[in-house]
DNA sequence: TGTACATCAGTGAACGCGCGTTCACTGATGTAC
DNA sequence: TGTACATCAGTGAACGCGCGTTCACTGATGTAC
C-alpha cells in the first residue's frame, strides 16, 4: 500500500516521478482523507506525508508549519459543507416567493446539521480554529465565496427581505441568530451531551430548532 | 514553589504529610486551574500531579486513568456554569408570573454566554466530552442536581408552562431549541469563527439570539 | 541542438520533547490481639 | 498500653511512542547562451 500514488491534476500516464507535480493539492487531500474519520487532530503533519507517499518534510515545501496544513484541510471542509448547503437550496422546488425564501432558508440549516452528523470528523475540522496554543493571526482561508456557509446564509436571510417575509429590523443580527442555533445543534449532537441521543429524537430536535429560528425570525 | 500545599479538607494544622489527606480534590482542584487558563488539553495528567506537589502516578491511586480525571474536571466546570445560571435565575426580580419566567429564562441563557466569555477554558472543559479516540462508556457525571445546566434548563421551561406562557405543544422539544441556540452562539464566540467579534457587536448578538428564542418558544 | 548552471522539490537522519502508563518499591496508617 | 501485620497511598525509574521541526543533502527541471 502506498506506492502507487499519483498527482491528480498534472499530465497522466507517466506515474510517479521525483517532483510530485501536486503535493500541495495531494497533501489537502490526504488531510482530507485523514479529517473524515479522525476529525482535526488526525491531521498529523508526518500522517499526511505518509498518506501522500512522501518523507515528512515535503510538507515545508508548502505549508510553512503544521498550523498552515490544518488550516488549509479547515477551509476544504467548509467547502464541502457550503457546497451540500448550496445543493440543498437549490433543490427546493417551492415557486410562491415567501414560502421559497423560507424553505430555502430551511434547507441550508438542515443541511448544515446533516452534514455535521454524516461527516463529523469534517464537521470538526471545519471549526477546529483554535484549541488553545493559537496566537491565530492570517485572515481566514475563504476558498470559493459559492461556498463559504456564513454568506450562503447571508444570501438566505437578504432573500427574506427581498421577498418581504423578513423586516429590515429584524434581519439585523439575523445571522448570528440562526447561525447560533443550527452550529450549536450539531455541535450537542456531534460532539457534546447530545451525542447519543437516538437517531428519531435527533430529528425531533432538529424540527424543533428549525421550527424556533423560523418563528423567532418572522414574529 | 510547589512545597507548602495542604490538604483542604482533613484536619488543618499538621501541613504536608506523607498522606495527602485528600489528593482526589486536590487532583481535580489542579485540573480546574490548568483547564481554566489552556482549557482541556492543558489538563495533563503528569502536569495536573505537579501542580498538586505529587509524583505523577500518585493520580493512578485515584483515577482510573487519564479520561477519568479530565472527565471529573469537566463535570466541575459544568457545575461551575451551572452555578452561575442558578444564581442568575435567583436575582431576576419580576413579580408577575409571566414575565417572571421569561426573564429567569433569558436569565440562564446569558449566563451560559457570560460564562463562555469569562471562563472559556472551563467552558471548553466542560463539553470537551469526546474528542476522537473516545469509546465513552460510563454514564456522565452529575454531581449536584441543583447546578445541571440542562435541568436548570428544563426547570425554567416547566415554569413557563406553569405560568401557562408557554403552551404544552411548544414544550416539547423546547430544550433543545434553546439550548441549541445559546451554546452554539458561544461556541462560534470562544472557539470559532466568530472569536474575534468586537464586544460591542457580541453583545448585540447575544440580544439577537435570545430574542429570537424567546419569540420562536411564546409564538 | 547542446551544455552549464541556478533553482526548485524532494530525501533521510537527527533533535528534543512530553506524554500516558507500568513496574517494583517504601513509608504511613490503623486494626487485632 | 504495646506490638505485629495487613492495607493503603504515595515514590521513582523506566518503557515506548510519535510528534513538529531543523539540517545538510541530492535528484530533477528549466532557462540562458
Amino acid at each position: 500500500m502506498g506506492r502507487e500514488e499519483r498527482a491528480s491534476h498534472p499530465e497522466p500516464g507517466t506515474g510517479r516521478a521525483y517532483h510530485h507535480g501536486n503535493l500541495h493539492e495531494a497533501l489537502v487531500d490526504a488531510g482530507l482523507a485523514l479529517a473524515r474519520t479522525g476529525g482535526p487532530s488526525a491531521v498529523v503533519l508526518r500522517a499526511v506525508t505518509r498518506e501522500a507517499g512522501v518523507s515528512h518534510n515535503a510538507a515545508y515545501r508548502h505549508f510553512a508549519d503544521h498550523r498552515a496544513l490544518l488550516a488549509a484541510v479547515g477551509a476544504r471542509c467548509r467547502e464541502h459543507l457550503g457546497a451540500l448547503m448550496a445543493a440543498r437550496t437549490a433543490a427546493v422546488t417551492d415557486s410562491d416567493p415567501a414560502p421559497r425564501a423560507w424553505a430555502r432558508l430551511e434547507a441550508i440549516g438542515r443541511a448544515y446539521v446533516d452534514f455535521a452528523l454524516t461527516e463529523p470528523g469534517w464537521f470538526r475540522t471545519a471549526f477546529s480554529g483554535a484549541d488553545e496554543p493559537a496566537p491565530a493571526k492570517a485572515a481566514p482561508e475563504h476558498a470559493d465565496p459559492g461556498t463559504d456557509p456564513y454568506l450562503l446564509l447571508a444570501e438566505r436571510l437578504d432573500e427574506l427581505v427581498d421577498v418581504g417575509a423578513l423586516s429590515a429590523e429584524r434581519r439585523e443580527g439575523a445571522e448570528y441568530a440562526a447561525w447560533s442555533a443550527v452550529h450549536g445543534l450539531a455541535a450537542l449532537l456531534v460532539d457534546g451531551p447530545l451525542r447519543d441521543l437516538p437517531a428519531t429524537e435527533a430529528r425531533s430536535a432538529i424540527r424543533s430548532v428549525l421550527g424556533m429560528v423560523s418563528r423567532g425570525l418572522a414574529t
